[in-house]
RNA sequence: GCCCUGGUGGUGGAAUUGGUAGACACGCAGGACUUAAAAUCCUGUUCGCAGCAAUGCGAGUGCGGGUUCAAUUCCCGCCUGGGGCACCA
């Protein structure tokens, strides 16, 4: 990619050139400039962040999270993450290190997409430039990522390989014996030896064969059958669906029940879909997260997604018709619940919108309204059934039979359950949940109390330890025990059994657009038969128009040629690529592998992989279940890709209002609304508020002067703004550019202050506000080595004690906080240091040298140069970091603060080894203590050594 | 609605294991240097009350309660900002 390096002409390992800043002249200010040029133009050259998969050192894998590179550009809440890796990657390379820090772009994604069926233009070109503007940007702030092994999931020769471990997937099932990923032709093999008895179908458990009946299925009935066994397969499922534009739509495209592009009504429609059977890792995906480091919300959000229940599956008997003469209808009601221990609770059953059996046990006399009800339903999203507080439902007409009692249920349908989780049918137990309860009350059904006075009548009770009543052979046992009794029961009747249940489903895994990658899968007869591995990569064809094609279908459902050699024609979605990225850094240049076992052996898992918690539950399981696949399948050797995960906090846009009064062309200051009028707020450039108070000038010249006859009503002369914190989004006019702050203050001081603004874990409002103080800090560190007027300063006297005991106790500092990745804490140390060498008039060559050690990774230009300034060949990259020594910060004694009664009363200087007798006497003997003792006597006194004494009295 | 997470001066934040709340910055105010400005340096800056002042007293980490010698930190209830919820990435 750069042509830089070794083997290139413009190679010169430690010859540094071009230093403005000679010693003899004038000029010995701080020029970031110049110096950032340089440094950048010298690592380019000398390769300086080069890495090789061989070393004797040890290797550190730091990873971010790739960007999508939108056309917005880069803001600056996107180099937050990389700032941070960049720090610690150079901090780990200082320490000893071979550390692989690489960058890429996941490239395929819906916004092209969009943007070519706008403008015509090819996702493949829009992608290209966005790409380049990322990297120019990148480049302005210094990283130091090995561009050499950049990637692009859009890139064919990435792509080849996201096909290929597609293909690894479908040839493989989940094994629940060896509990592991095998190969198909495995399981064939026990299919004719012994049918499926061994082998549960996760696609259809009701599916039972012997050897002899595999053998006689004809081939497509065996595909089939594998199918609902393969890790990669296909099936069926529901799609938002927008007739006016032909289109299937993205959730988020989606904005109440129509579509966002010309507010068309949006249903949702059953297509044949590829899906990954994530399921069969649920389990395994949930033991991994106790052996990475990820953060306790982190985890806790992807237990709460995978969602591993306890439960029954219970089959209730159905009867319909009218009361007094209802008759059995075929099917049993299958129900999953938690609490088998509430089953005479149970006051009505709720099954999902879509569930099977709504056709069958549907009454006549219901059948308008349940027609009605579903039809209603099908406009709403999932998200919007669960979010509603409006309670909605219809009866069908048929009961459920309590099994222990028969006692007839109500059988209703809400939208508030779900198709896809459990069996789609629930009991519904008013008496102890709360959303049972508020469906029993807005629907008037008679709530039957098992819990005593447990149960208010207002309130739902989600106890386990109450005692049941009105509960028959229950009744005296406490719910928790109950659960087991009533399961016990039930499988003794042969009408329900345990059941672990998990809420996550499988991943959908195609997608009906043009932008991603192809499947190398043909359809033959209605069988899906993978490509030959030599035939891919299966390249995206160009097309004429990015639009759907027939029926829902993908764009590639246009192209005769594609659909004659009967191709696919979903692609993949945008995580595919993501799913395996990280692996592919190592070995990135490979052309038979998608990464050499070797290779993979040696940089191993992710060491840190930092980026924001949006990709908590999606990106981060499905790379998860990649990699186990690929561990089981024998093709790496770890089975968890991320060792330790950093989520680094969002940073939001802080916009900026200004408020119209309606009707009019006055503009009023935010302190000088007033509530009876009403104003129209409108979001103006946060590049032209300076905090609130706006340039009057820059706001008419705005919009090609869309404001120029804009009147102003001020307060002193000025014009306040509102602000709002929300997402950064140039629609929203509160984005900040990076390119502009390294413009104006260098790209060291926008690295420190973006680190400087809080800890990278947390979200905040961006604020340029305090950038300068950060920008003065490295001025003043320039200072402590050359004086705008004298020039060089520095020199290479001994250091002091107390210079020791600064440096010292500065690298401990540095050195705990980037170790915990409190970043902005050791910005902070290094003003304190800097501070206290500048009031020590500290221009020690021995003292300022280790410092700059330290500051590397966070201002590696300044770093730089002051190194070589000091005389030293070679790179400050190469240099070995400070040891701390703990001699030289030892302290004898402290100043403790002294409390009564938890009040801090005063200070006392007390030798720290002093003991609890000494301490006493000591305390008790001060003057200010003995006043605020006023002669009553201590009842105890608690010494904490080298923290804190309090007398209680 | 469900899950996760945050709330500390005028502002960003610090306080690592329950032990001096407000480190370090920004801003602001006053001062030095300068013809002036920029840059730089010095002093002050949580709030309230008292005092000419040094200082003293009281309150204080979203709100209300609790545990403890001691709570920003632990527990219970509430208010509120942000993220996610399966086709945005």
């Amino acid at each position: 990619m750069n042509p830089v390096g070794p083997e290139s002409e413009n190679y010169h390992p430690h010859k540094i050139t071009g230093s403005p800043w000679r010693i003899g002249q004038q000029i010995m200010e701080y020029n970031f400039r110049e110096i950032e040029q340089k440094w950048q133009a010298y690592w380019k050259q000398s390769g300086a962040y080069r890495v090789s998969n061989s070393s004797n050192k040890p290797k550190y894998y730091v990873l971010d999270m790739f960007p999508y590179p939108s056309g917005a550009g880069l803001h600056v809440g996107h180099p937050l993450g990389y700032i941070a890796s960049d720090i610690f990657s150079r901090f780990k390379r200082l320490k000893g290190f071979n550390v692989l820090h690489p960058m890429g772009y996941d490239a395929f994604g819906l916004p092209a997409e969009q943007y070519a069926i706008e403008h015509g233009i090819h996702p493949a070109v829009s992608t290209e430039q966005n790409i380049n503007t990322f990297r120019k940007q990148l480049d302005n702030i210094g990283f130091c990522f090995d561009w050499d092994r950049e990637l692009r999931t859009s890139d064919p020769k990435f792509y080849k390989w996201t096909q290929w471990i597609f293909l690894q997937l479908f040839d493989s099932y989940y094994d629940r014996g060896t509990q592991k990923a095998e190969r198909i032709t495995r399981l064939v093999a026990s299919f004719e030896k012994n049918g499926n008895a061994e082998h549960v179908c996760p696609g259809d458990e009701s599916l039972h064969f012997s050897a002899a009946e595999w053998r006689s299925f004809g081939d497509k009935r065996k595909q089939d059958i594998l199918m609902n066994y393969r890790l990669a397969y296909c099936g069926y499922g529901e799609v938002n669906w927008c007739e006016a534009l032909g289109t299937v739509l993205a959730n988020d495209e989606v904005v109440n029940g129509v579509s966002e592009r010309g507010g068309f009504p949006v249903v949702k429609k059953k297509l044949r879909q590829w899906y990954l059977r994530i399921t069969e890792y649920a389990d395994r995906l949930l033991e991994g997260l106790k052996t990475i480091e990820f953060s306790e919300a982190m985890t806790e959000m992807q237990s709460n997604w995978i969602g591993k229940s306890f439960g029954a599956e219970i089959d209730f008997e159905i009867v319909t018709g009218e009361a007094g003469a209802r008759i059995p209808a075929g099917q049993p009601l299958k129900v999953y619940t938690t609490r088998p221990d509430t089953i005479f609770g149970v006051d009505f059953m709720v099954i999902a919108p879509e569930h099977e059996l709504i056709a069958e046990i549907t009454s006549d006399s219901q059948k308008k309204a349940v027609d009605e009800y579903i039809a209603y339903v099908k406009s709403r999203s999932d998200r919007e059934r669960q979010a509603e507080k409006r309670i909605t439902g219809c009866f069908t007409g048929s009961y459920a039979v309590n099994p222990f009692n028969g006692r007839q249920i109500p059988i209703w349908i809400s939208e508030y359950v779900l198709a896809g989780y459990g069996t789609g049918a629930i009991m519904g137990v008013p008496c102890g949940d709360e959303r049972d309860h508020k469906f029993a009350k807005h629907f008037n059904i008679p709530i039957t109390n098992i819990i005593g006075e447990h149960y208010n009548g207002e309130e739902a009770n989600p106890t386990k330890d109450a005692i049941l009543s009105n509960s028959d052979f229950l009744d005296g046992t406490v719910m928790r025990d109950a659960i087991d009794i009533v399961i016990g029961r039930l499988e003794a009747m042969g009408i329900g059994k345990r059941k672990v249940n998990y809420k996550m489903r499988d991943a959908a895994f195609s997608r009906q657009r043009y932008w991603g990658e192809p499947f190398p899968i043909k359809w033959k007869n209605g069988v899906a038969v993978p490509l030959p591995e030599s035939e891919l990569p299966l390249l995206l064809p160009e097309v004429e128009s990015y639009s759907a094609g027939p029926d829902g279908e993908g764009p590639l459902a246009n192209i005769p040629e594609w659909v004659a050699q009967e191709l696919e024609t979903n692609t993949m979605p945008g995580y595919a690529g993501s799913s395996w990225y990280f692996l592919r850094y190592m070995d990135p240049h490979n052309e038979n592998e998608f990464c050499n076992r070797q290779v993979s052996d040696y940089w191993n898992q992710v060491d840190l992989y930092i980026g924001g918690t949006e990709h908590a539950v999606g990106h981060l399981l499905y790379s998860r279940m990649w990699t186990k696949a690929l561990f089981d399948l024998g093709y790496i050797g770890f089975d968890e890709p991320f060792r330790k995960l950093l989520n680094q906090g969002m940073i939001q846009g802080s916009s900026r209002f200004v408020y119209r009064k309606r009707g009019t062309n006055l503009f009023v200051s935010a302190g000088k609304l007033k509530k009876d009028e009403e104003y129209d707020p409108i979001r103006v450039d946060v590049n032209f508020v300076d905090g609130t108070e706006m340039d009057l000038t820059a706001f008419k010249n705005w919009r090609n002067g869309e404001y120029a006859d804009a009147q102003f009503e001020l307060e002193d002369g000025k014009y306040f703004c509102g602000v709002e914190t929300e997402k950064m989004s140039k629609s929203k006019f509160n984005t900040v550019n990076p390119d502009d702050l390294v413009q104006k203050f260098g790209a060291d001081t926008f690295r420190m202050y973006e680190m400087f603004l809080g800890p990278v874990e947390q979200s905040k409002p961006w604020d340029t506000k305090g950038i300068e103080g950060v920008h003065r800090f490295l001025k003043k560190l320039w200072r402590l080595f050359f004086d705008e007027n004298k020039g060089k300063i520095w020199d290479e006297a001994q250091a002091s004690p107390e210079e020791l005991k600064i440096l010292h106790r500065t690298i401990r500092k540095i050195e705990e906080d980037t170790g915990r990745y409190s970043f902005n804490t050791a910005v902070s140390a290094f003003m304190i240091c800097v501070n206290e060498l500048s009031d020590l008039k500290c221009n020690k060559k021995p003292v300022l040298e280790q410092l700059l050690i330290m500051l590397t990774p966070y201002a590696p230009h300044i770093s730089e140069e002051l190194w070589q300034q000091l005389g030293n060949t070679g790179s400050v990259l190469d240099a070995s970091y400070p040891v701390f020594e703990e001699k030289y910060v030892i302290e004898s004694s402290k100043e403790y603060p002294v409390s009564i009664n938890g009040k801090v009363r005063t200070n006392i200087d007390i030798s720290l080894s002093a003991t609890q007798d000494e301490v006493e006497s000591i305390v008790l003997g001060n003057e200010l203590v003995q006043k605020w003792l006023e002669s009553k006597t201590p009842k105890k006194i608690i010494f904490v050594k080298g923290k804190m004494i309090n007398i209680v009295v």
